[in-house]
DNA sequence: GCCGTTTTCGGCCCGACTGTTTTCAGTCG
C-alpha cells in the first residue's frame, strides 16, 4: 500500500467523522495524520514494522495500531464500518460550495439527500427552505453552487488534461504506422482551461492507429469510431478526437484542428485573397473565385503554409487573432519564452508552512532541474490555515538558509515570504522584518469580496511598500472553482509599473494568475513577471512548464521575464526597489 | 485522537462572512 493510498484513507476517515459530528479535534488528529504520512520521508511499511509509527509527529498510538493493520492487511475494519454509515453519493456535496458537513448531514437526516440529485429536486420542490438552520436564501445558493457545478463539467484544467494528453502522444508516436502526430486544439494552444483533447495522425493505415486508439488503457469508453476520425471518453471525463490523414495533409489538418476558429477564418480569407482554397485537407486554386490563383508554393509544414500567406509562422500560443496577423506581417512577433530559459523561480512552500517537503528537499529538486536558484516564500502569520510562520519562526528560516547556501557552490536559496496583504492593504509582518528577507511575495489570501476600489486600493498600498518585491497570484481565482476577486487590473499594473514590482505569473495551473489576457498590457507598461511554481511540494516546481505556456500566450519574451535571469545578475532585481527608496 | 506536562488531563489556530437567528452556527481560507 503507497503512502498515498494510507493518506486517501485517513483524508476519508476525516469526512466520515465530520459527518458523524465527532469531537472536532479528533477529527483534526485524523488530518494531521494525513498530513503527517505526507510529509513523512521514510517508507511506512517497514516503520510499521518495527513499530516506529508513533514516532511520527502526528501519529499516536489509537492511530498508529489502525495504520499497522492497514498496512500489513491492506484492509481496516474502522474505516469500513464508517464508510457504510452513510450512501456514497453523500460525498459529492462536499464539493458544492457552501455545503460543509453539518448541513450535508441534517438533509440527509430530515430528507433523505444521497446525492446532488436528489439535493437538487428537494432544492426545487421547496423542501429544504423550511429546515432549521437553512432558510430561502440557504437554498438559493445551494441551487446556485449545483448550476455552478455543472457549467464546468466538460471543462478540465490544462494541468489535469495534460498528464494524460502527453501519455497517449507518446504512445501514439511510437507506432510504426504513425509517420507525425500532434496534440492540436485548445491544448497546443495552451489555453488555462480545455474541453477536448485533438489528436492529429499522418499515417498511410488510419484503421491501424483507430484501432489502437480506441482501445488504449486511458479510455473509458468509445463515442464514435470511423475510418479517419474518432472521438472517445478518457478515465476521468475528458474527451479525446483522433483525426488520421495522409502525410501530405498533415500540416492542414493540424493548423485546421489547432484553431482557434477566429484565427483559421483570418488564414482562410489570406487563402481566398490570393486565390486559394483552404481547409483541413488542402490549399487549392479556387476556381471562378473573384482574383486569378496565384501559384501555390510546395507546403510540407505549417511553417511553409504562414509563408504561403504572408506571414511570418505563429506560434500556438498566438493564435488568437488578438493582433498576432499584424505582427506576423509586419515581422514584429515577439521570440517568445521558453522553459529552458529560467533559471530559477521564486514563491515556494516548505514544511515550515503549508509545504510537503524541507528546504533541502526544495533546493536538491531545484537543482535536479537545472535550476541555479530557488526562492522560498512560505506563508505568513495571518495565514491559520496554512500554518503560517511568527516573526520567530521566519528568522529561524532565514538562518537555516544562510546554513543551507554555505553548503552550495553552484546553487542559492533565496530567502523570502509570502506575506499576506491584510485587508486594509497594510502588510502581515513590521518592515524591520521584511528587512531582514531577500525578497517579499505580497498576496491577498483573505477577505475577498471587498468592492472593486477597495480591493484595488488595497493592493495598491500594499505594493507601494519598499519592501514587497512581488505581487502574487493577483487576483486569487481558482480557475473552475472560484472567480477572480473585483479588480481594476489596468491601474494595479500602472502602479506595479510606478513602485517598480513584479508581478507573479502564478504557475500553479489551478491559477495560472496574472491571466495571459493582461501580460500584452503589462509589458506595454513596463511591468517585468516571475513565473512562480507556487510549489507546496518538489515535484510541483514541474508547474513552471505551465507558468511559461501562460507567458508565451502572453506573448512574453525572455527580457520580460526576471527569473530568465541568472544568478549575479538576479540579487539586483532583487534590490531594486528598496534601493529606490 | 494527539500532545505535553505546572505529566495522565485539558487544550488543541483565528477571523471574516453569511444567513440564520435574536446571539450564533456553519463554512471558508
Amino acid at each position: 500500500m503507497t503512502k498515498d493510498e494510507v493518506r486517501l484513507v485517513l483524508e476519508s476517515i476525516t469526512q466520515l467523522l465530520e459527518l458523524k459530528g465527532e469531537n472536532p479535534f479528533k477529527v483534526r488528529a485524523y488530518q494531521n495524520a494525513a498530513r503527517a504520512i505526507e510529509t513523512y520521508p521514510g517508507n511506512l511499511e517497514t516503520a510499521a514494522q518495527e513499530g516506529r509509527l508513533t514516532e511520527i509527529p502526528g501519529i499516536g498510538a489509537a492511530i498508529a495500531e489502525k495504520l499497522t493493520l492497514l498496512l500489513q492487511t491492506g484492509r481496516l475494519a474502522y474505516y469500513e464500518e464508517l464508510k457504510a454509515e452513510f450512501p456514497a453519493g453523500l460525498f459529492e456535496l462536499f464539493e458544492l460550495v457552501g455545503l460543509g458537513p453539518k448541513k450535508i448531514r441534517a438533509l440527509y437526516d430530515q430528507l433523505g439527500v444521497v446525492s446532488i440529485e436528489s439535493l437538487e429536486l428537494a432544492c426545487k420542490e421547496g423542501r429544504v427552505a423550511p429546515l432549521s438552520g437553512f432558510g430561502a436564501k440557504t437554498a438559493q445558493n445551494i441551487l446556485q453552487a449545483i448550476e455552478q457545478r455543472k457549467s464546468v463539467a466538460g471543462s478540465f484544467l490544462l494541468g489535469s488534461a495534460a498528464e494524460l494528453a502527453e501519455q497517449l502522444y507518446d504512445d501514439l508516436r511510437g507506432l510504426p504506422e504513425v509517420l507525425q502526430v500532434a496534440i492540436g486544439g485548445s491544448y497546443r494552444r495552451r489555453k488555462e482551461v480545455v474541453h477536448d483533447l485533438d489528436f492529429v495522425v499522418a499515417s498511410s493505415q488510419p484503421e491501424n492507429v483507430t484501432a489502437f486508439f480506441i482501445t488504449h488503457p486511458l479510455v473509458e469508453s468509445v463515442i464514435v469510431s470511423g475510418a479517419t476520425k474518432s472521438s472517445v471518453r478518457l478515465k476521468g471525463g475528458l474527451q479525446a478526437d483522433l483525426r488520421v490523414v495522409s502525410n501530405p495533409q498533415y500540416p492542414f489538418a493540424l493548423n485546421y484542428f489547432t484553431g482557434s476558429k477566429e484565427h483559421n477564418i483570418v488564414l482562410r480569407s489570406r487563402a481566398l485573397d490570393r486565390g486559394w482554397t483552404l481547409n483541413e485537407y488542402r490549399l487549392g486554386p479556387l476556381e471562378g473565385g473573384r482574383v486569378q490563383p496565384q501559384p501555390i508554393p510546395p507546403i510540407v509544414e505549417e511553417r511553409d503554409l504562414y509563408q504561403a500567406l504572408g506571414l511570418d509562422y505563429i506560434e500556438p500560443e498566438l493564435r488568437e487573432n488578438v493582433g498576432e496577423f499584424a505582427a506576423a506581417e509586419a515581422h514584429t512577433l515577439p521570440r517568445l519564452i521558453e522553459l529552458e530559459n529560467l533559471r530559477g523561480a521564486f514563491h515556494c512552500h516548505t514544511t515550515a508552512s503549508d509545504g510537503h517537503n524541507s528546504l533541502e528537499e526544495m533546493a536538491q529538486a531545484a537543482r535536479e532541474l537545472g535550476l541555479q536558484y530557488l526562492g522560498i516564500a512560505d506563508h505568513s502569520k495571518s495565514s491559520y490555515q496554512a500554518h503560517g510562520l511568527q516573526e520567530k519562526q521566519l528568522l529561524a528560516q532565514i538562518d537555516e538558509i544562510d546554513r543551507l547556501n554555505a553548503t552550495f557552490s553552484d546553487f542559492r536559496l533565496f530567502s523570502g515570504v509570502e506575506c499576506d496583504i491584510l485587508k486594509d492593504g497594510s502588510l502581515d509582518y513590521p518592515d524591520e522584518i521584511l528587512s531582514r528577507l531577500d525578497y517579499v511575495v505580497a498576496s491577498v489570501h483573505a477577505v475577498f469580496n471587498l468592492p472593486q476600489k477597495e480591493m484595488t486600493r488595497r493592493i495598491i498600498r500594499a505594493i507601494s511598500n519598499p519592501h514587497v518585491t512581488f505581487l502574487g497570484h493577483p487576483t486569487g481565482r481558482l480557475l473552475l472553482s472560484r472567480n477572480p476577486y473585483e479588480l481594476d487590473m489596468p491601474a494595479i499594473i500602472d502602479a506595479a509599473a510606478e513602485t517598480g514590482t513584479i508581478i507573479e505569473l502564478n504557475a500553479n495551473p489551478q491559477r495560472l494568475d496574472l491571466d495571459w489576457r493582461w501580460w500584452p498590457l503589462a509589458k506595454q507598461k513596463g511591468v517585468r513577471c516571475a513565473i512562480n511554481p507556487d510549489a507546496h511540494r518538489a515535484s510541483q516546481l514541474h508547474y513552471l512548464w505551465f507558468g511559461v505556456a501562460a507567458a508565451r500566450k502572453g506573448w512574453l519574451t525572455r527580457a520580460e521575464v526576471v527569473n530568465t535571469l541568472p544568478l549575479g545578475k538576479i540579487e539586483a532585481v532583487l534590490a531594486q526597489k528598496r534601493n529606490l527608496k
